[in-house]
RNA sequence: GCGCCCAUCGUCUAGCGGUCUAGGACGUCGCCCUUUCACGGCGAAAACAGGGGUUCGAGUCCCCUUGGGCGCGCCA
């Protein structure tokens, strides 16, 4: 497969020439602030910076809010909240609303060359255009009727008031380009229509910011959804009308489906960031999800953003839609709690109190029977708070807080202890431990109770083997 | 409707004509560990969408069918 062999070409070409040293490469994430990010931006936004990570490149943050009716300033807000939770910290923060003066020049540049021209149709007698042609089995194609305006025709059209949107011009071509995950790829122009850049009220829509950013922050790799495919034959065209500079290489990565099998696309309001996080879902948990699953490496818990950068290959990528399934980044999501050493949640365990001496140990028994870390409080609760006893069997735990060993404790105290009651009550197993776990911790399952117990301590473990609250 | 892309275990995938009685991971199930549960360790079951070709030989190449994704906006 061609496209699986980039990389050699690339360190060939340097060793012939050494002296061509490519530049650092300089990706973009360009949300549209008019939500908050969900699973699937937040996997774009994440390819993104891994990808950069592993070239040693840069990471640009490009608020697409030419839309000035839906973008609002609390979603820029989230939206960066969000990012950086995920560990996303942007090169460079950029708005297209603050740069309308350049896009203008821009749009100038196109109509002085003949690719930028005004039309006069209405949004509904375009849509009834399209509709005609999908009846009659035609592709929904402008028919570039504008063009064929006389000066006279445009010169009564703005004497009734009409107001011209801008198109630009496509050459006919096949553009080719090679993916950097789809591998060589082509659309033919002759199937695309026009694309609208101006609207009536002179406004910009995406496409051409989009372009002029890519070229004026020297953006190196434009690595996307592909659902954004067809625009990059557009886009290249733009790309050449406007400068002589490289066209940037294009990545469009596979789509998350739902489980389902549907669409994850932003308009079903798919899971957010800010709720998964919430739920306590852990922010490597999502990384690592999101930029394994889908691609040829298995998914794993990882322990940070930088691990995902190591064997990363766009190339990778599958070109089959994924699906994304909650259960099991939550299932992911506890793997990599159980992995976390102490000193990456330290300031998280500290958020909860969970402080001193006892913090570390407390953690390490702790870690392997949580589901999120919102668990951490009520376990921290059973070593150094007050818990109601359950109470299974009063005799038996009576005989067992007897035998209780005095302190100091340490993690062979519980061996020695429970194996003494066992010889005094001939109990064992089950019928040994599950009410010493009950009346100790008041739940059936929890961690080792070998290194909880000197975390309890004597005081309040002989209180709640008697059943009092401690 | 038209165009582009895709199709291997439940899921994510390896596989680039013989080495595939199809490999890995997650999940599932079983066993072990812990004189309990959870965590952890080990093992098992589990797939080439269907039909035609090409070839000595096809999961691998071609065509059709079926199924899926994306696109076709004065959205991004």
């Amino acid at each position: 497969m061609p496209h699986r062999l980039p990389q050699a070409d690339m360190s060939a070409l340097a060793i012939w020439f050494p002296r061509i040293s490519m530049p650092p490469p300089l990706v973009r994430f360009a949300p549209s602030p008019t939500g908050r990010i969900h699973i699937g931006n937040a996997r774009t936004a994440l390819l993104n910076y891994v990808f950069a990570r592993s070239q040693g490149g840069g990471f640009v943050l490009r608020f697409d809010d030419t839309d000035r009716e839906r973008s609002r300033e609390e979603f820029v807000q989230a939206i960066e909240v969000d990012l950086a939770w995920l560990g996303i910290r942007p090169d460079v923060t950029v708005r297209q609303s603050a740069r309308e003066a350049i896009y203008a020049a821009a749009a100038q540049r196109l109509r002085d060359i003949g690719r930028l021209y005004p039309c006069y149709e209405t949004a509904e007698e375009l849509e009834r255009r399209r509709r005609l042609q999908q009846a009659r089995g035609l592709p929904p194609i402008y028919d570039r009727a504008a063009l064929k305006l006389a000066p006279a025709d445009r010169t009564r059209l703005e004497a009734e008031g009409r107001r011209p949107h801008w198109r630009f011009q496509l050459a006919p071509e096949t553009v080719h380009w090679r993916d950097l995950v789809r591998g060589d790829s082509h659309i033919d122009t002759a199937s695309l229509s026009d694309p609208v850049l101006v609207r009536e009220d002179g406004s910009y829509l995406y496409t051409l910011p989009s372009v002029v950013d890519d070229i004026e922050l020297d953006i190196t790799h434009v690595i996307r959804g592909e659902d954004h495919v067809t625009n990059t034959a557009v886009q290249i065209q733009i790309f050449k009308a406007l400068t002589d500079k490289p066209v940037p290489a294009f990545g469009h990565h596979n789509l998350l489906v739902a489980a389902g099998g549907e669409g994850l696309s932003k308009r079903t309001g798919a899971l957010s960031i800010g709720s998964l996080r919430d739920s306590g879902i852990e922010a490597l948990a999502i990384a690592a999800l999101a930029v394994l699953t889908g691609s040829s490496h298995e998914v794993h818990p990882i322990v940070s953003l930088a691990e995902l950068s190591e064997n990363f290959d766009l190339a990778h990528i599958s070109r089959t839609p994924a699906r994304f399934d909650p259960a099991e980044l939550k299932a992911l999501s506890q793997r990599t709690l159980h992995k976390l050493d102490f000193e990456s949640v330290r300031d998280r365990l500290a958020a909860y109190d969970i402080t001193g001496f006892k913090a570390e140990p407390f953690w390490l028994a702790a870690r392997g029977n949580l589901e999120t870390l919102l668990d951490v409080a009520d376990w921290w609760r059973v070593v150094e708070g007050e818990i109601e006893p359950v109470v299974e069997d009063r005799a038996f735990l009576q005989t067992a807080s007897e035998s209780l060993p005095e302190e100091p404790w340490d993690e062979t105290t519980w061996k020695s202890w429970t194996s003494a009651i066992a010889h005094e009550t001939g109990r064992k197993g089950r019928a040994l431990f599950h009410p010493l776990r009950l009346a100790l911790t008041a739940r059936e399952t929890g961690p080792e109770l070998a290194k909880l117990l000197p975390l309890i301590g004597r005081a309040k473990a002989s209180a709640r083997l008697r059943g009092l609250a401690a």
